[in-house]
DNA sequence: ACAGATTGGCTAGCGACGCTAGAATCTTTG
DNA sequence: CAAAGATTCTAGCGTCGCTAGCCAATCTGT
């Protein structure tokens, strides 16, 4: 029993391994560093153990972006408890969002742009994921107006965040007027 | 110089064929499908011919964005056009928007998700993108207050259509409620 | 303590990718 | 008609994700 759980224990200490440094090689190399074969060498085991622990590529990068969403949902959540008011709750969490998307990159694209085999919309999806939309939930919930589903209300900011740091990010959006572009959001959804 | 010029016009010719190869290879099968062993079968050329005309994949990549941003043109030009007031038009144009993001998803992934060498937001932007741009600009200009800049108003808006597709078609946002998500937009847009 | 069974990691290799060098072919020109 | 030039093709390089099958270390039972 006890050689059991040793096992498993190095087996989940070896995966987090793996996770770890694909994320720390994708946001300082970019995901296009991270083959299969320089991610085993990054954790000094052979390529196919990798294969022992997860079904592929895209799983592996799956597991880094739910690791993502975890770090995002604190940032959001420290974001939003050091505002005063409602309006600079969205502000502030607004501004955290595309900040996060722009300071990691890498880890923004495995979470929320490359295809990944991952549950959303659902009530499967991971902790971490469901938790960082309750931060974003948590901000747009009080400035939805009556008649208006809270739900969708943030589906809708989120999709209009993720527009802005997505667009911005790939040059198709000029960085400069950043500031102005995300006031404007924030202004039209709190009915300024 | 006749001679020159038939070979220029042959020249020309097969561009074309490539990109609209590289298009319908895309559309029908995605990206993924569209190596460059596959297309230069298709065109019934042998691989290295494409670099006679290219750069790289990626550059047939931004050749088939040029085209689709043509096309999105059309379509919102077509929207407009059919729209009887201001509000109507923005909502014509923003369900067209998101219509056809779903409807050719691998031509708006070239145009808008992937990474491809053209430039965006400059002068220097190619005519298509800036037409496809100003159709946007001449739907959401109208409902611009004093003060906001018009150029960025349509960046958020478009940002916001923009998140709203790519998020809804990998499956991060559920398509059910796509309609009222829209709506929400549009009306927190409009000042309603 | 040792032979047999089992688990688990490794070496080697498959097919496909983007891209390119150099041979081969076709066209134009003296 | 042959030399010169332009253009296309064959063949191959290095790398990718992924897997089959060998080998060694570990566990089990006597």
């Amino acid at each position: 029993m006890s050689i059991q759980t040793r096992r498993e224990r190095e087996r989940a200490k070896r995966e987090r391994l793996i996770v770890t440094a694909a994320r720390e090689l994708a946001e300082t190399e970019g995901w296009a560093a991270v083959t299969t074969r320089r991610l085993a060498a990054e954790i000094e085991y052979s390529q196919p153990v990798l294969y022992s622990h997860f079904k592929g590529k895209e799983a592996i990068m799956a597991a880094v972006a739910v690791q993502g969403c975890a770090d995002l949902a604190v940032e959001l959540r420290q974001a939003r408890a050091a505002a005063p008011g409602v309006r600079e709750e969205l502000a502030a969490v607004a501004g955290t969002y595309t900040s996060f998307a722009r300071r990691r990159p890498a880890l923004y694209d495995a979470m929320f742009t490359h295809l990944v085999p991952l549950p959303f919309a659902t009530e499967e999806a991971p902790a971490p994921l469901r938790e960082a939309f309750g931060q974003l939930l948590a901000v747009v919930e009080p400035i939805a107006s009556g008649g208006e589903d809270p739900g969708l209300l943030t589906e809708t900011f989120w999709a209009a965040l993720h527009g802005l740091a997505t667009l911005m990010r790939s040059g198709r959006l000029p960085e400069s007027a950043h500031e102005t572009r995300l006031a404007l959001l924030i202004g039209h959804f709190t009915g300024g």
